[in-house]
DNA sequence: GACATAGGTAGCGTTTCGCAACCAGTATTA
DNA sequence: TAATACTGGTTGCGAAACGCTACCTATGTC
């Protein structure tokens, strides 16, 4: 990847601080994993995250200011207060998941009792990888930086594939 | 993902946890990008990031505390010091540009000049998603969680396969 | 020897975080 | 209908993390 390196400009502006804005925060991915294990409820994510209540507050307020999570209070019981994943809170999953498996490749101490699989075969999901447009596996140094405009016409083809998923 | 939900002890001893002490502080992940961008030296991160030199001290110490980074004097100057990613900190390369993907997709005021493509045919590499053992792409709904004693033979050997990774 | 450079430390004020107490609106119970 | 409990917050306060600036030490350069 050492071929063209991103600029100072270029570091600054891309999607990673983005990102970062939203989900950098202490609790923002364990409120994440806890709302992907269905949890929807103010109390639920205090009782089991162990979360200090105005923390937890603030961060909801931000995941919902973001597009994270939706909040609507309940028909049935109008104490109640659902905070359910948007699309683009769902689209985090493989951000979430490849850093749990990294987690759980280089170090001690963790559960891994439970297994995530494909739920149609039972078999393990695969661990989160970087392919290229074709599908093979790339690794750091099959990496390099391209100006946008110097794609050609079936690079640009490619981007167009991915911005629809 | 909604038959076997994750018990309160299995979340909080899961790899995101340790995963999120080491990667879960303000910089850590600038300075994982700059440095995969090839930047080596203290001086080198405290000016392209605008990062405080006493906070950049301590993440860089804490990133080779968790063995992510390496630290060595350099042997033809000896004033300087070179931060070198380690073969665990590279593995967190598909975890980053999820995140990064994920930004650019959802993030207005995203630069997204520069593409990172394959090395070899140039083109863009592929949206990092969850597959299948089998190499199909899995959404949430497919996912679901099992006990590693209820894997069978077959899930056993997928996992072993996926730990030589 | 004078000066510059690289890496890092030490104050000091600001922001974030955690803990506990309190509060308002809604359901349940007597 | 009055008392009580539950849910989802907010407020105050102390502790920790963070950012800015200045300073320090070791090494290289002139």
């Amino acid at each position: 990847m050492g071929e063209l390196r991103e600029s100072l400009a270029d570091m600054a502006t891309c999607g990673l601080p983005s990102a970062l804005e939203v989900m950098g925060e202490r609790w923002s991915f364990l409120l994440l994993r806890a709302a992907f294990n269905g949890l929807k409820h103010f109390e639920e994510f205090s009782t089991e995250l162990g979360i200090a209540r105005n923390i937890l507050s603030n961060r909801l307020a931000r995941l919902v200011e973001h597009g994270v999570m939706t909040r609507q209070p309940c028909s049935d019981d109008r104490r109640k207060v659902e905070y359910c994943l948007t699309p683009k809170g769902v689209d985090l999953l493989p951000a979430m998941l490849a850093l749990r498996q990294w987690g759980e490749r280089h170090n001690q101490n963790v559960n891994t009792q439970l297994v995530l699989v494909d739920a149609r075969d039972g078999l393990p999901v695969a661990p989160v990888t970087i392919r290229a447009a074709d599908g093979r596996d790339l690794t750091w140094h099959d990496l390099a930086w391209k100006r946008r405009e110097d794609l050609g016409k079936a690079g640009v083809e490619c981007c167009e594939k991915a911005d629809l998923l």
